[in-house]
DNA sequence: TATTAATTTTGATTCAGATCAATCAAAACA
DNA sequence: TGTTTTGATTGATCTGAATCAAAATTAATA
């Protein structure tokens, strides 16, 4: 269950910087395959951006869903809230993906949307989205195409929390932040955590400490160097042993 | 997180029987809202029906991805197959519900779809969909949010794995199924399971001894009778408590 | 119907990860 | 700059679920 080549498509332009003053259609997950004529009427819909400060909120459970966020900059989480209070982080989000996939079902947000760092995004009426997308058909399977994607990502997180030990929780946690960072032109060897080891943990289904105590592990095995939230990975290969039989998380 | 409303939509009509020769479109999930009109072009569609026997395939992973397929009857799983061949469940579906939409960003069925009862299902060529719900807006707009139900519904189960223990998450997997059935027109409170324990295990991230034994001590504490497959449902209040904090799974 | 195979239950034991607790390091702030 | 707060590491202990094992049921098949 390998998933390489979907990424490809909207995170090959990912890292691309044009210079228009508007929202920089060209470097967003959508405007794949289209033609000028094509870019110039969905950025008529997506002009508007939007900035978020570390610790801010996107948007909040509950809200009323009007639009997509498309990140241009910077590193979001999503969690849902319990009753009791706590957290669980349904997934960490950068440059290039698309937030808010979930509220479409409810016309309702199903989760917090926070940055963990600045940020900056490009709002995407999504009643404009369906119009236009209607005009678009590659626009409309590209965007079903994503849609579909976060469906097989979720997946992958299921077979992850479902079958696999801390540790190889973490590698393949590590393994999927590193290709991430490396289809978006940085380190995939060499890179900060823009989370608390709390929040790798709510995402995997561990506790904190777990979390640690995963990391001074595969760093006594020479794996891994940990400085805090900085991570170097010595030896992907034997990292990617860690992981185990699967290539979840996509 | 309740998610009652949105599930109202295409489960009301799911166990309407018209006596119509090709595929009987307004029992399935997407016709909602549509006038007769539209469900004459959308009746084009998805006039192929398919019948599987127990234990057969509806498609395999790896499978180029042609169709959804909309349940018209009987009971599926999906799974994802790991390298040292133990599987992984990823959803058990019934009637009304939609197959396939994984396959969509790849193009390729990433997981296999295995009939745990007699089944029927329609196939609906993706492509043609995509055309129709052009001119059908209501169709796309339908079509979007039950992409995006199954994304609000895997987080549920991610919920689910990551932060509830054995107890719990069989009281909310019965709790789920209780209110499928419900919502079909079954009782509530009283029903077959088509699984095995160890296929409910895999969904669960359990062992199938763990089941069998949260079976036992629900059964112990008077709040379930449990006579192998067959469930009954003492006391759904007890068990809604037993569940905890999160009402995730929807 | 007899026989075999698959599934389920229950018990005993082990172990991975949670929990409790203390220390240490790094931000954030006055 | 010192002080407070937040986050990270590490150790000791406990516990829930996995594992190992056997018996009991149920389903499938000759």
């Amino acid at each position: 269950m390998l998933h390489n080549t979907p990424l490809r498509n909207h995170l090959d332009i990912s890292h691309i910087r044009s210079s228009c003053a508007t929202c920089s259609l060209r470097e967003l997950c959508l405007p794949v395959g289209l033609n000028d004529d094509e870019i110039q009427v969905l950025g008529d819909v997506v002009s508007h951006k939007r900035k978020i400060q570390r610790g801010g909120y996107l948007h909040h459970t509950g809200a009323k869903f009007q639009s997509l966020f498309a990140i241009r900059s910077g590193f979001l989480k999503t969690c849902v809230l319990e009753q009791d209070g706590r957290q669980q982080v349904t997934g960490f989000h950068m440059t290039g993906e698309l937030l808010g996939l979930d509220a479409i079902s409810t016309d309702t947000h199903t989760c917090d949307a926070i940055a963990l760092e600045d940020s900056e995004v490009c709002e995407i009426p999504f009643a404009k989205l369906e119009e236009i997308s209607r005009i678009i058909p590659s626009l409309m399977r590209h965007f079903h195409k994503m849609m579909s994607r976060e469906i097989v990502r979720d997946h992958g997180v299921m077979l992850l929390l479902g079958s696999m030990k801390a540790e190889e929780r973490l590698a393949t946690f590590l393994l999927n932040l590193s290709r991430r960072f490396l289809v978006r032109g940085y380190s995939e060897s060499d890179f900060n955590l823009r989370m608390t080891r709390e929040e790798i943990g709510s995402y995997l289904g561990l506790k904190l400490e777990t979390v640690s105590r995963a990391f001074s592990k595969l760093q006594d095995e020479d794996i891994i160097t940990v400085d805090n939230k900085h991570i170097r990975i010595n030896d992907i290969a034997r990292l990617r042993m860690k992981m185990g039989n699967s290539s979840c998380i996509t």
